[in-house]
DNA sequence: GAGTAAATTAGACAAAGTCTAGAAATTCAC
DNA sequence: GTGAATTTCTAGACTTTGTCTAATTTACTC
């Protein structure tokens, strides 16, 4: 189940107001780039799509962005790398290959993984989500 | 299936020697402190609790024989706070609970987490772990 | 248009982690 | 042992990612 992909300015500002986001010119920009296709992207490359052509939107507004965007459900953030974040424009459950080598995200593809079902879960508390990653590296050619 | 727990210098020695270390009046120190018990810590942490009393270990030090451990399997590398990575002195294969309210990180017991098995990997490439994340936030009490 | 609240911004700041160049310790000839 | 070579350790400068602040700009509302 894959999330829906606009490619226009009207689609992408009527995603944003139903997910309760007033749609600014930053954020709007912002929102194209990421919701056009699906991908991994990380604050920084943000900031230097968003900015490739003219300066448009400032470090500190990525940066309030992503955050605003991720709460709402807009994005999800993976935490895999340990010197930044991964901002992740598929928001269906799915899992993920990590590529320790080349440092690449890469979804993982419909239902081949599953857990069997959740452990009990610590008094007083409730599950938020489940990671999971595969960490792969390079087959080294013999 | 636990990993020993050395309390003694002597044991500890042994274990940094048969992972091919040289066991170093710093690492030995640092190795006392992790071993002693399965604990999930920071590199800030370990160098707080190796120099508690008196100075015994620099900075550069604890990230370099953090490394090392890791590298050597005698410690793994839990990544799921984006602003630190936690060291985890239990090296059985095993996942974790991770409180995103209070930040604290849970080994899951035994078998409870399964995966039914692994989805096909991109070409060229081999798995070299997986790691399985439950995110679990506090219940809001009603 | 005036008033208010929300959003954006430059740049200072913070925290985790890396790097460098020298000092100290260990190992190796002899 | 003595000296030379190698490994390890260290202080502190530095880098990177991300946050914060205070001022400005923009967007609503009347
Ligand atoms: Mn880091
Ligand atoms: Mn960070
Ligand atoms: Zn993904
Ligand atoms: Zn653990």
């Amino acid at each position: 189940m894959s999330t829906v992909l606009p490619t226009n300015r009207v689609d992408t500002i009527e995603r944003l107001k139903s997910a309760g986001v007033t749609p600014t010119q930053q954020r709007v920009e912002i929102a194209q780039l990421l919701f056009a296709r699906h991908q991994h992207v990380s604050a920084e490359q943000v900031l230097a799509m968003a900015n490739a052509h003219s300066s448009v939107v400032s470090k500190a507004t990525v940066y309030n962005t992503l955050g605003l965007f991720a709460s709402k459900g807009l994005l999800r953030e993976v935490i895999v790398d340990p010197t930044k974040v991964f901002y992740d424009s598929n928001t269906s459950e799915h899992h993920h290959f990590y590529n320790v080598d080349s440092g690449e995200l890469m979804d993982i593809q419909g239902e081949s993984v599953q857990l069997a079902d959740l452990p009990e879960l610590p008094a007083g508390t409730q599950a938020e989500g489940v990671d999971v990653i595969i960490r792969i590296k390079q087959t080294p050619n013999s």
